[in-house]
DNA sequence: GCCAACGTTGGC
DNA sequence: GCCAACGTTGGC
């Protein structure tokens, strides 16, 4: 079993929405590396660290969980959305998303500035200058300490 | 295959 | 809204 962090601004989807919904498809990810991730590393059960970028402040909101394995994101067919992408066929889809499922939400966000103000995280990926990869592993380590200090 | 130009991410 | 860092595109 792995460990990972995903990114999603809270303006578009939240926590408090995955908790609505319970299960999402983790689509719109456009990046080969982000993707690589979802389609060849994540299993279902993996355990997700779910991350709100773009928000006052940004952190770790929340736990989640990988609950089916990468499929075709049906988002690329489709010429309204703004993922749309002229180069995939279903026969030969370009990108691919997970569902993820809601797990836990934290008592109080752990910001971004509460990860940086603990010496033990200091190499997750989330902390290093210009990462902007938004769906990274991370160390069982680094996974349990944020979990205990978002209370849980 | 190089690399300049452009687009995006995401913290501040 | 700014802008640094990074990824992608496309001309050559």
């Amino acid at each position: 079993m792995k460990y990972w962090l995903m990114k999603s601004e809270p303006d578009v989807f939240s926590i408090d929405q995955l908790k609505k919904d319970s299960t999402t498809w983790w689509e719109g990810v456009r990046n080969y590396q982000a993707r690589n991730f979802m389609m060849k590393d994540m299993e279902v059960g993996d355990a997700v660290l779910f991350y709100h970028s773009n928000a006052t402040p940004p952190g770790v909101a929340g736990l989640a969980v990988i609950s089916k394995a990468a499929e075709p994101d049906q988002l690329q067919f489709d010429k309204k959305s703004e993922y749309f992408d002229p180069k995939a066929t279903k026969e030969k889809p370009i990108w691919y998303c997970v569902q993820v499922k809601y797990a836990d939400k934290f008592k109080e966000l752990v910001s971004l500035q509460d990860l940086r103000d603990n010496d033990k995280l200091k190499e997750m990926l989330v902390l290093a200058k210009g990462s902007r990869l938004s769906i990274q592993p991370v160390d069982k380590k680094h996974f349990d300490i944020v979990k205990k200090m978002g209370g849980l």
